[in-house]
RNA sequence: GCCUCGGUAGCUCAGUUGGUAGAGCAGCGGACUGAAAAUCCGCGUGUCGGUGGUUCAAGUCCGCCCCGAGGCA
């Protein structure tokens, strides 16, 4: 079994820095766990390290596709899966870190994903029933076919109404009935990055003020003219999705930096609920450290504990 | 000094002829298996500036005080 060592946490906690200093002290390759940095082209929103600190530790899954490429959780566990495996053949440790919790729960539980070919047409498909015959009507369909998920599922949320259908079609099989995993499948050692909401907020206020004077605007405004649509998946990442309502004359100046503002604020309180979720991850309070040395070391003590018991 | 307007939720404000208060934004909690930085669900969080009256009952009426904006001297 392998060992799998991950970092997470809020957006804005300061996961960069510590992480790479946590993966030379443990002599780690970090695999990014992150949803919109696996995108090219999308470097100052999605805070990306520069490519300075990329040299120092050897970084996977960041700018693997362009912004116009189907990119799922499915695709970044296989990949993920089989970057564990070639690191430890190495010799050398995976550090999973990063913020997106499905991706994360996806390669630590070892989410059952089951192969299949197209999946769009499907899927338009049911959008183009859904806007003629309306969603009430998908979900009637789906109590048909997977009642318990039909009762689990919230009424308007189109799109896993949506997801659940195309799932039976695909496979006749209740959606339900494939969500299967295997939470033991590495030896894990998970430590979550805390900070307390006002200085969380104000870092990343800052932070969205720096990406702004660093060419957030521009950045969309190169990915524009290299022919990318604000309907994409990568474009509805934050900034992002607001810089395009902003040129597209949706959002004024001011209102597109407090949009931007707001979201990230409440994107960090959902990645708290989803990550206090998994009793495996072990908190350390990032505000109580002056000295991100003593930081750095803590949260390696505890990894190694961690991975003694395992 | 006098006059006017204002002081109600974190912010901006609403609040009929008196019946202990509600909107937007912000905020908080939760869900989450192929779009996940996506998507969805739930929750008003309050010395109504202070104080003393009138009243069965005061955010609403009266007195005094405090604070802010403007006006007159």
């Amino acid at each position: 079994m392998y060992k799998l060592v991950a970092l997470v946490g809020p957006t804005a906690v300061g996961k960069t820095e510590i992480s790479l200093q946590v993966a030379e002290k443990i002599g780690a390759e970090i695999i990014s766990c992150d949803s919109m940095a696996v995108y090219r082209g999308m470097d100052i929103g999605t805070a990306k390290p520069a490519v300075g600190e990329r040299q120092r530790v050897a970084h996977h899954m960041i700018d693997v596709i362009d912004p116009d490429v189907d990119f799922t959780v499915a695709d970044y566990q296989r990949q993920v899966k089989g970057l564990i495996e070639s690191i430890h053949d190495r010799g050398r440790l995976p550090l999973l870190a990063g913020g997106t919790g499905l991706y994360y729960q996806a390669v630590v539980d070892d989410y059952n994903f089951f192969p299949v070919e197209s999946l769009q047409p499907i899927r338009q498909g049911l959008e183009q029933q859904c806007d003629e015959d309306g969603l009430s009507h998908l979900l009637g369909r789906l109590r048909e076919v997977d009642p318990d998920y039909a009762a689990k599922v919230g009424p308007n949320d189109r799109k896993r109404i949506i997801r659940a259908l195309e799932v039976y079609e695909l496979t006749g099989q209740s959606f339900s009935s494939l969500q299967t995993n295997r939470p033991g499948a590495y030896h894990l050692a998970a430590v979550g990055l805390y900070l307390d909401r006002a200085r969380l907020y104000a870092r990343i206020e800052d932070r969205v003020d720096q990406m702004i004077g660093a060419g957030l605007v521009e950045e969309v405004i190169r990915l524009r003219s290299q022919g990318y649509h604000a309907g994409l998946n990568a474009m509805q990442a934050l900034g992002y999705k607001q810089v395009w309502a902003y040129l597209e004359g949706r959002l004024d100046y001011e209102a597109m930096v407090k949009a931007i503002k707001d979201e990230t604020r409440r994107f960090a309180k959902r990645q708290y609920t989803w990550f206090n979720k998994d009793r495996r991850i072990r908190w350390v309070d990032v505000g109580a450290y002056d000295d991100i040395g003593i930081l750095v070391g803590k949260i390696c003590e505890i990894m190694d504990g961690q991975l003694l018991n395992a």
